[in-house]
RNA sequence: GCCAUUGCUUU
């Protein structure tokens, strides 16, 4: 078995998805088996590689016969229907895998579902997801990360904004390139006084900002013509020791 | 050291 993992490996890395789906179905057909981590290598490397029709369709080989429900492979399967855009195809997919929902992994599945909704525009399935989330598993920085982003691209800056404060309040180990995403998508004219509450707030919550952070606000404080502002932030990144670039 | 899975930021 062991040569099978390297004969799997190789026709993987160098693209023989031919020769692979044909050596896949034989060993599978003579219920050969071959560890997960090596079915979600493949697909994930045909998912890399934008062969995301080939991965399918290993994928229903290797469920036809036994493998088990495993979320790493769900999650693969659904990053590659958004990879190629078929979120149709991911929503029927991941509407399929919810009865596994009590799995090991499976919050990470259902935030890559919360992704599907969000880049298809479906920002209230979205946050009724978000909800079942927090009931199944307690969401996540990336949950959160995802559902802002969506609310900020719908234009819903408000609700964006208090999902970021409640994400503040309630992760101890924060990330600040979430409030960097916010912030920055309401770096412009119309939304401005948005990123100079949300800055506030970090502010008021002793949350550490960075270089990046940094150069948004040098943005927002154009669109709120208070430079001095700006040059204030000068001495700010001089306090927190970080480079201005 | 790498060794299958999710989000994301200014210039």
């Amino acid at each position: 078995f062991v040569t099978f993992n390297i004969l799997l490996k190789y026709y993987t890395e160098n693209g023989y998805y031919g020769k692979l789906v044909d050596a896949l179905t034989k060993l599978l057909n003579n219920n050969i088996q071959v560890s997960e981590s090596i079915y979600g290598s493949i697909l994930d490397s045909c998912i890399k590689n934008g062969s995301m029709d080939i991965a399918h369709k290993i994928y229903k080989i290797l469920f036809k016969v036994n493998l088990h429900a495993n979320s790493i492979i769900f999650t693969t399967m659904l990053k590659g229907y958004i990879k190629s855009e078929r979120y149709k195809e991911a929503i029927d997919f991941f509407n399929d895998i919810k009865k596994h929902h009590k799995l090991n992994g499976m919050i990470i599945t259902y935030n890559c579902g919360l992704d599907v909704f969000v880049r298809n525009g479906d920002i209230d399935a979205a946050l009724e997801l978000f909800k079942q989330i927090d009931e199944y598993y307690t969401t996540d920085l990336i949950s959160y990360s995802t559902i802002i982003k969506g609310l900020c691209t719908s234009n819903r800056k408000e609700e964006a904004f208090v999902y970021l404060k409640d994400m503040i309040n309630n992760s101890p180990d924060l990330d600040i390139s979430v409030v960097n995403l916010f912030l920055d998508s309401c770096a412009n004219k119309q939304n401005f006084h948005y990123s100079i509450k949300a800055y506030q707030f970090i502010m008021m919550k002793n949350i550490k900002p960075n270089e990046v952070t940094f150069g948004i606000m040098v943005k927002v404080y154009g669109y709120s013509k208070e430079l001095h502002k700006a040059f204030d932030l000068l001495d700010l990144m001089n306090v927190y020791e970080i480079k201005p670039s």
